[in-house]
RNA sequence: UCCUCGGUAGCUCAGCGGUAGAGCGGUCGGCUGUUAACCGAUUGGUCGUAGGUUCGAAUCCCACCCGGGGAGCCA
């Protein structure tokens, strides 16, 4: 491998022969030489490289040097005289891989809008603030395994393909391989018969690892799960995706407090971690795309989060006097005009909303000792809104039953899941984190479609 | 799914009943050190699709498709 350009920026000394390989992102010819920069995704900024007329092929090499061609570029570092970079490469041979048409690359030296560069996923992450995302969406994947591997968390890899269908968190996609066109049909004519499907039941892609995390948490104490989550809501915005990670932590042994106190540490622990890893590319978000990014990381990292009990939210959205267009009253959900007053304009920080009514949260969620509310908590972020949602879980066997047979859920179909009630039962609590979320919120990025490489949505999923 | 705004050159947009435009990009030429280089010339179009109104439609009307923003659902 040749060396990697962030590092020669860094590090790299007049008079050392290097190699680099990477893809040209400007040339700028003279008379007589010419300039190109080539990035190879390691930066944000790229290396200036000089090529002069005495080149062997000089004339066929730069005529191929457009945007977008990958490249070989052996030489002599040098202090460079010109303004906007310490260093640059006085090369003495130059060898195009592949070149790239200027007539048909659509890839300008300027800037393109992100719907633009959407339909162009697979040229994207070519551009500097593609490059910058996906850097960042690294480091804070890096971050989360640090932050548990850490503190002793075991990650365990929850299915992808699951039979529940109870769960409570939104349309589930089907995963079948029946022949589409001929299903078969139960006896009766009236449905099709999933008995003859690939798993003997019907089956669907998971929207949450959290029932099995339990699971292992069951075992091992504490665990967590980071992989994909699919949901097949007709969700059109810039905060949803049908494909999306979720990080969930589950920890037997905790309490709704713990698993507070947790969240806040973890996502302050993401925080600082990327800010210290990728300086330059949140310069660049701060610069580029939200000048608000770096002074939000620095509340995140050195403020408390402010800890409300969901019915204190109730009285300070009535106390605001504020004009909301749906209504505030105790045991109806908040809204999301109701979580940006609470995050952005009252609190202006993060905000941990506890204890909600019993009717709109889950059946996993345990029940409080006042009978009306549940030991959930959210995290609500400035701009984003519901960042992590989390529970104690009810360890209960029978008030977990009764919240079931209260919501229709046939416990045959959780059987396993009712065991751990049964079997060595302890209190535990857990909370999931949608990844897109977090690398939007620490970038700026306005739309969640642009922090992953290739974005699932409705009607979406060409690259 | 609902509300709302939009779809015109490769990209970003102007034009909003009477001969399709600009900037950027591309191409060609110029320039001894550039930084999304600069200067000059030049190239480039089924005006989202299908109907309708009109002497005449990119422009007005209707339907559909696609995209942005907001909402719901949620992470």
């Amino acid at each position: 491998m040749t060396r990697r350009i962030v590092e020669i920026l860094k590090k790299g000394q007049p008079e050392e022969t290097i190699t680099i390989q990477g893809w040209v992102r400007t040339k700028r010819e003279q008379k007589g030489f010419a300039f190109i920069e080539v990035n190879d995704g390691s930066s944000m900024s790229g290396l200036q490289a000089i090529l002069n007329a005495d080149l062997p092929d000089y004339e066929t090499i730069l005529k191929n040097l457009n945007t977008g061609a990958s490249v070989e570029v052996e030489g002599i570092l040098a202090p460079s005289p010109g303004k906007g970079q310490r260093i640059e490469l006085q090369a003495s041979s130059v060898k195009v891989y592949g070149d790239a048409d200027p007539n048909t690359y659509p890839l300008q030296k300027k800037r393109h809008s992100f719907e633009f560069l959407r339909t162009i996923a697979h040229l994207r992450s070519r551009t500097n603030t593609l490059g910058a995302v996906m850097r960042v969406r690294n480091a804070c994947a890096t971050a989360i395994h640090k932050f548990f591997q850490d503190k002793g968390f075991i990650w365990v890899h929850t299915p992808i393909i699951t039979a529940n269908d109870c769960e409570g968190a939104g349309e589930l996609f089907t995963v079948t391989n029946l022949d589409l066109n001929n299903t078969p049909k139960k006896e009766d004519k009236s449905a099709i018969d999933f008995e003859q499907d690939f798993f003997g039941r019907r089956a669907y892609l998971t929207v949450s690892g959290q029932l099995q995390a339990e699971v292992m948490a069951m075992a091992f104490q504490n665990v967590y799960t980071f992989g994909p989550t699919f949901r097949a809501e007709n969700s059109n915005t810039s905060r949803h995706l049908a494909e999306f990670w979720m990080v969930e932590p589950e920890m037997a042994f905790c309490d709704i407090v713990g698993d507070r106190d947790l969240a806040e540490e973890f996502l302050k622990y993401i925080f600082k971690y990327v800010l210290e890893t990728c300086p330059e590319d949140m310069e660049f978000f701060n610069k580029r795309i939200d000048n608000s990014v770096l002074a939000t990381a620095d509340n995140i990292i050195n403020n408390e989060f402010e800890r409300i009990s969901y019915t204190e939210a109730i009285d300070l959205l009535v106390k605001s006097n504020k004009k909301f267009e749906f209504p505030v009253e105790w045991g109806l959900d908040l809204q999301s005009e109701h979580e940006r007053y609470l995050a952005e304009e009252l609190f202006k920080k993060p905000v941990i909303v506890t204890d909600y009514p019993v009717g709109i949260k889950a059946f996993y969620m345990r029940l409080n000792d006042d009978n009306k509310t549940v030991a959930a908590m959210d995290v609500l972020a400035p701009k984003i809104g519901e960042i992590i949602g989390g529970s104690q879980r009810e360890e209960r066997l029978d008030v977990l039953e009764t919240r079931m047979k209260d919501l229709d859920i046939p416990p045959e179909e959780l059987w396993w899941y009712l065991d751990l009630r049964r079997y060595g039962t302890v209190p535990h609590a857990g909370f999931g984190l949608g990844f897109e979320r977090v690398v939007q919120f620490m970038t700026g990025m306005a739309n969640i479609r642009d922090v992953i490489p290739f974005p699932r949505a409705p009607l979406s999923a060409e690259f």
